[in-house]
DNA sequence: AAATATTTTTAGATTTGTCTAAATTTTAAT
DNA sequence: ATTAAAATTTAGACAAATCTAAAAATATTT
């Protein structure tokens, strides 16, 4: 089946919600979207009439089997195309993802499956976001966010939990990318912010709010 | 300035039904949008409006000269994505116009840029049609169809004029490519037909529809 | 439990792009 | 010069996606 452009964005919004969530709300959605609740709604109906929603009004509603579905092929695209930008065209990491937000659109199956052939089937996109494959299939990693890490050991930089353009600057500045070796020497108090020692560099701090989205592995 | 979809696809086909005829009308340029006429006036007149077309109601129209600018960078960005399909991603040049269709109308700029560098800066497409630089310019060459030269000379397919998937299907069969060397040995008067030699090939027989489609320019 | 606030849905309008059928204009034929 | 044919435009309708304002349902507070 074949759905429009805004029915993807749609469907890809419930989809990342109700991975938080569990269930989805209008103005949430609303939220996500830049939109009016009363466009949801209208939405929502459409979506349901495809059985790609379970709906029932003034209830909340998620995704169907189905739904999910389109929605992880919708994000398979998004991903593949966003580390296309980055390793193909070189884009920087943080200008990548309103050009990713049109290309996912493009509708061809045959295109995705020879870009990811191209690509070298990457499992995961320059934010470190795992890449579903070809049948939806995520692959996992073991993750923590840097404010769970015992003092002095070294892990390594595997994603970034907010990825505003504004956050992704920050890390650039800070030096932070995917691979960075981390450790943090110190946890303060008064703030929650984290005293940490990246690789080759001089400690610095970082504030909670940052810490919370770094997200690391222990080192192979 | 932004353009809808559906507004570069009217552009971009009134620009290569203008490249013919200088003047173009409501009709044909429906019949190659496949709409109605009725669809392509009301069109006319947005356009009309935003200044990219220079119109009065009967007399035909054409492109003014924004509209041609704006025609002949969504004519850059088909072709340097049809390029892109067949050289990184090994699709036969007979399957690739449709997704082009979808990707042209990708909007960032510096995305064009990028991909026209990662490409190493293309002069010609997969059909061997000429792709517009930053600015527009197109590259010239100096190629004829194959009906018009002499017998026994050498030339080389250079591109495809009627770019039909069935065409190309059939110069596939035909094993004809760009860059192929061909030379003419005969020319049936009865019905205009050709017998060509193909480098490396059995002597054959094309129509004079296929002969009138081949464009070829003499060997270096 | 009643009143108030929040969330969600409906009603009705708007924009874009399309269509059919009818009217108008231009062109070609008698 | 009329008439007939072809091309083009207008009138009016429709689907998709959005919006604002008002109504309805649910949740929270007194
Ligand atoms: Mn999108
Ligand atoms: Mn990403
Ligand atoms: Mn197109
Ligand atoms: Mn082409």
């Amino acid at each position: 089946m074949n759905f429009t452009i805004s029915e993807e964005n749609y469907i890809k919004s419930i989809y990342h919600l109700q991975q938080q969530s569990g269930i989805v709300n209008t103005n949430s959605l609303a939220a996500q979207m830049h939109t009016r609740a009363a466009s949801v709604t209208d939405m929502l109906k459409k979506l349901k009439n495809k059985k790609l929603l379970q709906y029932e009004r003034y209830k909340g509603f998620k995704l169907s089997e189905t739904g999910k579905k389109v929605a992880l092929q919708v994000v398979r695209k998004h991903r593949l195309w966003e580390f296309f930008l980055v390793e193909k065209l070189k884009f920087d990491w943080d200008k990548v993802h309103a050009i990713a937000e049109e290309l996912e659109h493009i509708s061809s199956d045959e295109l995705v499956q020879r870009l990811d052939n191209f690509l070298g089937n990457p499992s995961f996109d320059p934010h470190g976001d795992p890449i579903p494959d070809k049948n939806g299939r995520i692959p996992t990693i073991n993750q923590q966010n840097l404010t769970n890490i015992p003092l002095k050991k070294t892990v390594t930089v595997s994603s970034v939990g907010n990825q505003a353009p504004q956050m992704l600057e920050m890390l650039k500045h800070y030096n932070i990318a995917l691979g960075t070796q981390v450790s943090v020497l110190n946890k303060f108090e008064f703030d929650g912010s984290l005293q940490i020692k990246i690789f080759k560099q001089n400690p610095c701090i970082i504030s909670e709010q940052v810490a919370k989205n770094i997200f690391v592995h222990y080192a192979e």
